[in-house]
DNA sequence: TATGAATGAGTTTTCATTCAT
DNA sequence: TATGAATGAAAACTCATTCAT
């Protein structure tokens, strides 16, 4: 998976946070050379140019936050055996604390949401993978928590979660995350009140 | 509130398409001069530079926007005699519309989520403002509503309303609206099934 | 003819210099621009780019050597009272000046002959028109001077002058004119002969 | 005459087309290098520089078209047996067909008459000393054909036909000879004339 | 012999801004 | 109000060359 020499491993590491907080059109190669400890023309014994190093962080960003999302995922299956959980909850949970240790997540929000125009189809493509395996994740944690749900309503809620999800996110691109306690709690409370409202459909 | 001459008003106009589309680093004065008919050099006459036109633009479009929400709560304080309606749900029908009208509401959402640097500061406390009108708006239309509500349970729903009106804005930025049917039936379900369980707390 | 300002037909006049010494490739915006007084940058108030001012400069080629070939032959016409002269050979006779007081020229020949390779069409276009022109002097001109030759003969001998002419060109180009005046007493020693031999067909 | 490894001599070959098509400024090493299978620090290995390269390409086309010469001017001599033939004629026959299967011969006509700057006298030195070799073959030539003529006469004709050859070869360059044959036969029309008329001082 | 990495100098081009007119 | 001209700064990128391996 990881070919790359130790200095494009460096440089890689530099560019994702300078994407993550300037943006493709006011990051400059010129800074990220400098702050990888090299001169703007080394850049390009490792990438071919701007949008290829871009889109190797891209991928990157990619492979990581869905290593997060599944370990997530996967450690919400382990615990779940007392059975009390929501489905999903553990990946929202960590989220925060996520946001603020990984770069990679937040260029990858920032990326997905407002692409560079001349990416915008890689950029697109990627992402889209990405919530089709958080959808599934929650398909199958939702499956398992909550079993007696039609079909129907699996994928109602569904929707429900990757849309919370996407409004969490913007909370942390917009305010770094300083209300975003009360949003989460808000809306995990009118998701669980239908959850459990669809359970007893007395 | 509008003291500018008409070259000054037809500059925005192109501007806000502009910045809309590109975000601010990648608009350049020389396009938008061009398309409002005029060279780059007499946007100084108008504007002070770049980021004073673009707040120029940025205060347009809370003002437009703020506008347009005032009237979907004002439509729907009015349509709410027969009472079915669910609070703030006029707003969220029409958004869809509204986004693919008003380039004021693509920039504003651009802008307010992945502001320029150095006007952070700025766009931050102008969309905040907008926020808490929102938020008002809400609260006094699930007043009406749901007059029996106690106060915490009003501002729950307040933040979520908040969140799901965020989410349904991710849709419009990220994929256009194509998706934005089921995600905004998916977040009104849960929400109003969560509404419908505190009106009885039997 | 020339709506150019006056900065810009200084530029011209400086780039004719350095394109014709060091060609397009090894010419430098920078250069030009130092020597014509201005940054690099301001270049760009006046012409489009290297490309539209390379072409700028070609056209004004194009004109003043078309210009100075009418002259050459129009001259001739008026000369021709005593009727001995030879057909085109006032144009060749005033090659090597020429060469040596006209950047124009200088260019011309090195562009024409070996174009950048993104603008062959426009160079290649251009100087067809100007030897399509010479042909026409000389056709005329060798009408008047033996008028009793076969129409089948005076295409020979316009192929052969033009032919001629740019073996000139060659000897300006490649010596800077030193070995021309005895390729030019040879090959307008054949050419004569020929013509004399043509028209005594006894 | 060539200690050259198999690789560098790839390279040269390599190097002949690049040069002949793009010229000394718009060719890469890079180019050369990719289109050898090499890396461009791998041509340091063969070769001092960039100049050093070219320069041995010179060599090598001044060699390769110097034996194409000679051997046009063998078989020239071999068949002459008949007589008929006019002194040159088969250098200039085959000139059209070795053009467009030489590279070596694009080249040299390219950099002979417009060389890199800094390479002008090494340029310079070889070419003339290949033109004064078609000289001498053609002197002799001549000698053969037209015993008759006097000294100055054959220095004449010489020139002249050092001029036509330059001729065709401007007509190959610029045009590719798509009308090469028509001057060809022109040149060659006003040449054997005027020999014909040397012949009988009648 | 071959190469990955690095680099200084250079390229063309774009940009926001200023200023005299 | 509008603009042509100019410019400093910066952009992405290319190139020939060097060097350790």
């Amino acid at each position: 998976m990881k070919k790359r020499s130790a200095s494009a491993d460096n440089i890689c590491a530099v560019a994702v946070v300078h994407f993550s907080e300037h943006g493709y059109d006011a990051s400059s190669l010129s800074d990220i050379a400098a702050q990888a400890g090299m001169r703007k023309a080394s850049l390009y014994s490792h990438f071919a140019g701007k949008d290829a190093l871009f889109l190797d962080v891209f991928a990157d960003a990619l492979e990581e936050e869905q290593a997060f999302m599944d370990a997530c995922f996967a450690d919400e299956a382990a615990l779940a055996t007392a059975g009390g959980q929501l489905a999903g909850s553990l990946y929202c949970d960590r989220m925060a604390q996520r946001y603020a240790d990984s770069a990679h997540l937040r260029f990858l929000l920032r990326t997905a949401y407002l692409p560079p125009a001349p990416l915008r189809v890689e950029v697109g493509t990627g992402y889209e993978a990405l919530l089709a395996q958080l959808q599934r994740h929650y398909v199958a944690s939702l499956g398992r928590c909550a079993p007696a749900l039609p079909p129907q309503r699996i994928e109602l809620y569904a929707q429900a979660y990757l849309g919370i999800v996407d409004s969490l996110h913007v909370e942390l691109i917009y305010a770094g995350g300083a209300a975003l306690q009360q949003r989460h709690a808000a809306l995990w409370q009118i998701l669980s009140d239908s959850l459990a409202m669809a359970a007893q459909p007395a």
